[in-house]
DNA sequence: AGCGTGACGAACT
DNA sequence: TAGTTCGCCACGC
């Protein structure tokens, strides 16, 4: 069972644009919430797979985290990559630039 | 009901 | 600058 906190970040995923990347603060936020622990608890369950691009939520210290899927962290660098957002050494290039902000 | 843990963040030492 | 601690919401024991 998902809570309204879940679903809305799952939503908020749907949100960000290909080639850009977010932060789990910046979805917690969105959320008017401080919990960003429940923002990546519900991006590591992820039930809407391919639905929510979950591997363009990344730290806010523009590192790429974590991720539960292919080879981990190697396939989330990968899906960055093939939108056009490189990584190196598990941080994200021109992370400030890559960063995209939720609209209020 | 209480405690520990989790794809994290910000503040403190 | 790096390492540690607390906070936050949800879930399992």
């Amino acid at each position: 069972m998902a809570t309204n906190l879940q679903k809305a970040t799952w939503e908020a995923m749907k949100l960000i644009p290909k080639g850009r990347v977010t932060t789990y603060s910046a979805i917690a936020r969105y959320l008017d919430s401080k919990a960003t622990r429940v923002v990546a608890s519900a991006v590591g369950k992820n039930p809407y797979a391919p639905t929510v691009p979950c591997h363009r939520v990344v730290l806010s210290s523009g590192k790429i985290g974590n991720y539960s899927g292919g080879n981990g962290v190697s396939t989330k660098i990968a899906l960055l990559a093939k939108e056009g957002v490189v990584v190196s050494n598990g941080k994200i290039v021109d992370f400030a630039t890559r960063l995209w902000e939720f609209e209020l």
